[in-house]
RNA sequence: GGCGGCAUAGCCAAGUGGCUAAGGCAGCGGUCUGCAAAACCGUUAUUCUCCGGUUCAAAUCCGGAUGCCGCCUCCA
């Protein structure tokens, strides 16, 4: 079974062939540096964190770059109103980047270049395209001719007269052809800089994606990735700059992930919908979220909403609930796995067997998550059938068979990036967001519950059913089991 | 105006030419339980927005219609 993505150059899915066998090179926009993260954020982050996952699985020595973009108008509007320079703006945001991408169980890529860090590249670069007559300067500032390079539209499909036809462009004198980009931008009064030959100044937005990408990666790599939103202009100009510069396409497959709308509508500062990672895994656990992305394909747009998080932690719990029986289960075997698995048992090993094999043939089709997890939530109904169904299975035989579901249940984790927590610990954790959320007091419940398990020891069942219904009304949900009664939210 | 995408059950969502149209959520019936919860079993789309066409065969390909969305301006 071969790796298939989908390339937005050619519209095709297409067999993935490494420039060098064994080894990927993957390039994935990071963030700019001035805010902090968002739900949109973490998509990105976690769809490029499964591509991550998914090409060591399939055994490729990946080199990940994921970038920031530490200097940019934006990073200068926020440093001057909080009256503090640039390096401390850009710091603080990708300290919480970090913070928010590791609660995400987000990898953290092979490199994490800052655009700051590169001028020489940039500069170097901006100089190539100048003397090739591809750009040209103009009183500090330097831009791309784009009717220099033919190849331009291609990975947008785009073509220079239609585009000017939508006239929604900059307008600026300087420019010779209105959809010419800026490479080199002269800075003004009061505004930091760096030394050029153009002049002192900053690098515009594109040209640092191709001086980092050709820094690490070389001159044609295999993945370039980002939000689907980057294809035009910023993706479209980065081949144009680095094809230019090289004559080699910088990338092979260009991998774009689909937009988080929230409930139907576009996520903007103007309609006030943004929603910070941070805020989000206050109100739910983290892993919560990625299942929520992991749930529909890559490419598709996700609507987030209350009602699709509560969903998808309620799909969480179900297979945190079959994690957790089979930890307990597996920890009442003493006796070790036989040696002989009888047909009984095998028929459940290649069962799982089989499940793993479907849920890495899903991930090698483009990435389809959606697919896996159906592998996954069946193979939850098979851990469950083993350690509650099957009671008459011999001990020693289930000690075998649960090792298997350990081990898939491992690799599934792995691949997505979520049943990385122990399953107490989960539970714990969705209970006191839920508490929190709820203005609930875990002490009370507890006594509440306390004075429940008397009555029922007294078998005064209407008293402990009373007590079970008005917990009920706050949400919370009991669960007797041998000697103890558990709680957890709604 | 240009470019592109989407339309599958009550909801979310895979599937892109041929086995019974995954899976999750919600619902219903049952098993288990003092009763519950969870879990398990069964059940919920003769059909994939509509209309034509190609084909032995289409949710899947082609043409058209309708509706929704994204990009073309910083944006994951």
């Amino acid at each position: 079974m071969s790796l298939k993505i989908f390339n937005t150059r050619t519209r095709k899915k297409e067999t993935f062939v490494p420039v060098k066998e064994g080894a990927v090179g993957m390039y994935v926009c990071g963030i700019t540096a001035y805010d902090v993260c968002h739900v949109g954020h973490a998509r990105a982050a976690v769809v490029f964190d499964v591509v991550f996952r998914h090409l060591k699985t399939r055994g490729y020595t990946v080199t990940y770059v994921k970038n920031f973009t530490d200097i940019d108008d934006k990073i200068i509007d926020r440093a001057n109103k909080e009256g503090v320079g640039i390096g401390e703006i850009a710091s603080r945001y990708i300290k919480l980047h970090d913070e928010d991408m590791a609660s995400l169980n987000v990898l953290t890529p092979t490199v994490t270049p800052r655009a700051t860090d590169h001028m020489a590249d940039m500069i170097a670069l901006i100089k190539t395209l100048e003397e090739k007559g591809i750009a040209y300067s103009v009183e500090g500032d330097v831009f791309f001719a784009v009717d220099r390079f033919p190849a331009y539209g291609g990975l947008s499909g785009r073509h220079l007269d239609e585009m000017m036809a939508g006239a929604r462009v900059d307008v600026n004198d300087k420019k010779r052809n209105p959809l010419d980009f800026v490479l080199w931008k002269k800075s003004k009064e009061g505004e930091p800089f760096w030394e050029s030959p153009w002049g002192n100044g900053r690098p515009g937005w594109h040209i640092e994606c191709s001086a980092m990408s050709r820094r690490y990666l070389g001159e044609t790599f295999d993945i370039h990735g980002g939000g689907e939103d980057l294809i035009f202009p910023h993706h479209e100009n980065e081949i144009a700059q680095s094809q230019a510069a090289t004559g080699k396409p910088p990338a092979n497959y260009w991998v774009h992930n689909g937009f988080v709308k929230i409930n139907a509508e576009k996520m903007s500062k103007s309609l006030g919908n943004i929603f910070p990672i941070r805020e989000i895994v206050k109100q739910y656990h983290p892993e919560v979220l990625r299942l929520f992305m992991l749930q529909s394909h890559y490419r598709s747009p996700v609507d987030y909403s209350e009602a699709s998080l509560t969903e998808a932690r309620t799909a969480l719990i179900r297979c945190y609930t079959a994690l957790q029986q089979m930890k307990e289960t597996r920890a009442m075997i003493a006796e070790p796995g036989k040696e002989k698995p009888t047909a009984g048992e095998t028929q459940y090993t290649n069962k799982l067997d089989e499940l793993k094999s479907k849920f890495d043939a899903a991930l090698d089709d483009d990435f389809n998550t959606a697919q896996a997890l159906g592998y996954v939530f069946d193979a939850a109904r098979l851990v469950n059938q083993i350690t509650m169904a099957e009671k008459k299975m011999p001990m020693p035989a289930k000690q075998v068979i649960l090792a298997t579901a350990a081990d898939v249940f491992m690799h599934f984790g792995n691949g997505l990036g979520v049943f990385q927590s122990d399953p107490d610990v989960f539970f714990q954790v969705d209970r006191d967001v839920e508490v929190r959320k709820r203005g609930l007091k875990a002490a009370d419940i507890e006594a509440q519950i306390e004075e429940r398990q008397k009555a029922r020891e007294e078998k005064d069942w209407t008293r402990a059913d009373d007590i079970r219904q008005a917990l009920a009304l706050q949400k919370v949900t009991l669960k007797d089991s041998k000697g103890r009664t558990t709680w957890s939210i709604e």
